[in-house]
RNA sequence: GCGGAUGUGGUGGAAUUGGUAGACACGCCAGACUUAGGAUCUGGUGCCUAACGGUGUGGAGGUUCGAGUCCUCUCAUCCGCACCA
């Protein structure tokens, strides 16, 4: 009988659904692994991403199966977002019933695909019990005071109607419809992420070696930390005459206070309330006024790309350690989101100081000696810096700082790039924030046992404003702290929430679900995640949010992890004809027509095959046809196999085909450990398995077909299930799946061992050596063989690689 | 600009930890079989050369008996961040 795909396809998800054979055990005492590949939006059908990102998952989940893990092995559905408001507005359809449809195709795609997901703790993220205890968590993070409301200037995407994360601009640009962002003032949910900067940078190194440096770099830079001086500059009385006696002074941080003699102006971001205050007071001249408006009306990026550009306030501070008069700018490089936006600056030490100074005139005092041209950034002694003349820049930055400290004009304080994270979203389809507007009580949590706060199913989405906002009565509610009438915040929480604390639910027992959000025990035992899969684009968002909420909800007791993914492995992107697959390239190649053609265990074999899980993988039609035709060559040798368990094979009677196919074999099994456990060079294993087959078809002993088939569907099954279990219960009732198999060291001793013979450095000839020969004897039988080359020749050197090579360094006589 | 990676045949990719470069697969070439097919099987296939041989891992140096692998410089491509004071 032939490869028929389909039928044993269709037979074994039958069975395993039946036996639910990828069900963990309740016990909490046996070895553990979870295995998890981060889980899919339900866009509406699978691509080849999902594909890749599943197949390289479900083989570390059933390679840990056979070797006696309790594995768990989670699916669910990150449910909430946009586009299933877009498809409401394009299509009429309800987000929730295009959503949970969505789910059920998907389902079934990935059913088609064989893989070994629990299937009791499935969920997706809109489910309302999963809202109900996130709410909760975000009601404790509010007492905590992790989580505050605050007005302030947002990202904002038009396109979407929604405000961003700083994290979801990219290139000043909307992360999912790629419209450019516009600043605006509006009030919003921050959680204070800041204050866990320190530990999320500390903790990165507990991750070095297990998750891709690039990873770690990337966060630490997000991080941004930076170390330096606050200090405040206080203004002249002439100044605080013309601010209205509204301000006195106000801060200012550096990371170089050793160039703090060098400071010849100030410059102020068009957003601080300084420079606020003169525009708005008509302080300024008008043209000026103008400018500056000009300027706070640009992104960010805008900026940017715009020349150094600035304008005199009018006013001026006095230096701290010198007293001078120094005067204060408003200037478009300053940024209002960092550093209290307010600098000194130093142009003879700082590219962009320099440049500004350059243009307006503006005085330029060296401070420290090095270099020839200014600005110079480098490190040297100090001069002209009063006091600390003379001293080395790095001491310098210290005893500045102590300074400043004792003479209470500042102290040593830290900065982070990292923003807070704004969680508020204008949109419907996302979770409520559990929060009431009262007149009298103000900002208000919901009541615990009135979670979830559920959204209402009578919307009206037009992708004009809010739909919750608009809806005739459900932000009218009683204040859960007084009863008076209040109103109940309509903004939903970022879908980025959900999908920081999921590896928690899918570890809680399902039976606790209603209960619990999270159960400790449950938690403490699954996390953290063994190996966790997914793409490199979640870098810094999903990942950094998730080890964020991790901590959080560590220190409101609900486990005692600190970090959820232990191991980390970023999945290359699947290419067609040098391209990201796409819809709009129209370069895409759908799994359902590729299961259909070939069957689900070829898509696996060849998606592992083409390349290395972390590099890019260039689809190519006929390779899949080639990865069909391995399957098909290793159903067909069936018939080889002449027992039905493990024979004892007499190595040395065997022929020396028979003994190379052994060889190729056990080299596969020695392989499969360190491929699974450590490497997930999948494309490797399967190339050894290839070779071993090969070397098989050329031997015909019946007992080394069993042992290789043996060997090899053990192997294999992990990547190629169906075909690989068919083959195994017929051969063998599965046997070959229990355990670690044994490898027999005696098949790696060989009768002569092949060494190259080098002269010069040059392969020249091989020769077969006794195993037990001398290293004389190796020589005397390399000079022999290679007699023609060392003609005329004087050995200088001779080496012997044990098991390789003879090299014999060679000059002219 | 800063940070991170990657450069190996026509292609995807292998190469213990400094020890035969190109495993395995695709493609291509030749042949066999044939109910003529985009099936299957056999053999070949880095480049130059009729051959001997030479040459070859982006490029240039270096260390070494020996370098894809280590060191220095350099070029190219990709990714991330980007006025962070």
């Amino acid at each position: 009988m032939s490869y028929n795909p389909k039928e044993i396809e269709a037979k074994w998800q039958q069975q395993w659904e039946e036996e639910q054979a990828f069900e963990p055990s309740d016990s909490l005492t046996q070895k553990k692994k979870y295995i998890l590949s981060m889980f899919p939006f339900p866009s509406g059908r699978l691509h080849m991403g999902h594909v890749r990102n599943y197949a390289i998952g479900d083989a570390l989940a059933r390679y840990y199966r056979k070797q006696d893990y309790n594995v768990l092995h989670p699916i669910g559905w990150d449910a909430f977002g946009m586009p299933a408001e877009n498809a409401a507005i394009k299509h009429g359809r309800h987000p929730k019933e295009w959503t949970y449809s969505n789910i059920d195709y998907m389902r079934k795609e990935l059913n088609t695909l064989g893989l070994s997901f629990s299937k009791t703790r499935e969920f997706a993220t809109c489910d309302p019990l999963y809202t109900k205890h996130e709410q909760k968590f975000i009601i404790e993070m509010f007492e905590k005071g992790l989580l505050y409301r605050e007005s302030t200037t947002v990202n904002w995407c038009e396109s979407c109607h929604t405000v961003l994360a700083n994290e979801q601009v990219e290139e000043g640009c909307c992360w999912r419809c790629d419209n450019p962002v516009e600043l605006k003032e509006m009030p919003g949910y921050y959680l204070d992420i800041i204050r866990y900067a320190d530990e999320l940078l500390e903790d990165l190194s507990q991750l070095e070696d297990k998750w891709p440096s690039q990873v770690i770099t990337m966060q630490r830079n997000w991080i941004g930390k930076s170390q330096g001086l606050a200090f405040d500059f206080e203004l002249t009385e002439e100044s605080k005459a013309k601010l209205g006696g509204k301000f006195d002074r106000y801060e200012v941080f550096t990371t170089r206070p050793d160039t703090i003699y060098g400071v010849t102006y100030s410059a102020l971001a068009p957003e601080h309330p300084i420079t606020k205050y003169l525009v708005e007071h008509n302080l300024l001249e008008d043209e000026v006024a103008q400018k500056i408006k000009a300027i706070a009306n640009m992104s960010e990026v805008e900026r940017a790309k715009q020349d150094k550009e600035g304008y005199p306030l009018g006013i001026s501070v006095i230096h701290p350690l010198t007293g001078e008069q120094i005067p204060v700018w408003a200037a478009n490089f300053v940024l209002a989101s960092y550093g209290g936006g307010a600098v000194m600056a130093v142009p003879a030490h700082d590219e962009r100081d320099f440049e500004f100074a350059t243009k307006y005139n503006l005085p330029i005092k060296r401070v420290i000696e090095g270099g020839e041209a200014l600005p110079y950034t480098g490190n040297g002694t100090l001069i002209d810096s009063g006091r600390f003349s003379c001293v080395e820049n790095e001491e310098a930055k210290i005893a500045i700082i102590n300074y400043m400290e004792e003479e209470g004009k500042g102290k040593g304080t830290t900065n982070y790039k990292l923003r807070n994270w704004g969680v508020s979203r204008q949109r419907y389809w996302g979770a409520p924030i559990p929060f009431v507007h009262c007149q009298d009580c103000g900002l208000v949590p919901e009541k615990f046992e009135n979670l979830p706060v559920a959204l209402p199913d009578d919307v009206e989405i037009t992708g004009e404003g809010n739909p919750l906002e608009n809806h005739p009565t459900w932000k009218h509610c009683n204040c859960p702290k007084c009863g008076k009438d209040a109103l109940r915040e309509t903004d939903t929480l970022d879908t980025f929430v959900q999908s920081s604390w999921y590896q928690f639910r899918y570890a809680t027992n399902p039976k606790k679900w209603e209960e619990v959000g999270i159960d400790k025990a449950d938690a403490d035992y699954w996390l953290g995640v063994d190996q966790y899969i997914g793409g490199i684009e979640h870098a810094i968002l999903h990942l950094l949010y998730a080890r964020f909420f991790t901590k959080v909800l560590r220190d409101l007791g609900y486990h005692d992890i600190d970090e959820p993914f232990q191991r980390l492995l970023t999945q290359g992107m699947v290419l067609k004809d040098g391209a990201k697959m796409s819809k709009s390239k129209g370069n895409t190649v759908d799994p359902d027509a590729l299961v259909n053609k070939y069957g689900a265990d070829t898509a696996r074999l060849f998606i592992l095959f083409a390349a290395p899980p972390q590099k890019e993988l260039e689809w190519n039609d006929s390779a899949v046809d080639g990865a069909f035709r391995f399957i098909k060559k290793l159903y067909d040798r069936k018939s080889k196999v002449t027992g039905n368990t493990l024979p004892d094979i007499d190595h040395s009677g065997l022929s020396k085909e028979s003994k190379l196919a052994r060889v190729k074999v056990y080299e596969a099994l020695q392989k499969s450990t360190e491929v699974y456990e450590k490497s997930f060079a999948f494309n490797t294993l399967i190339a050894a398995c290839m070779e071993a087959l090969n070397a098989l078809d050329k031997q015909d002993n019946g007992d080394v077909w069993t042992e290789g088939m043996y060997i090899m569907l053990n192997l294999l099954e992990p990547i190629i299930p169906h075909v690989a279990t068919e083959l195994s219960e017929t051969l063998f009732a599965r046997e070959n799946f229990g355990g670690r198999l044994e490898i027999k060291e005696e098949v790696f001793v060989q009768d002569s061992i092949l060494y190259v013979v080098m002269i010069g450095g040059k392969k020249r000839t091989e020769i077969e050596v006794d195993p037990s020969a001398t290293q004389e004897e190796i020589l005397a039988l390399a000079k022999e063989a290679g007699e023609k080359w060392l003609q005329g020749m004087q050995i200088v050197k001779e080496i012997v690689v044990p098991n390789k090579l003879v090299n014999l360094a060679v000059k002219p006589a």
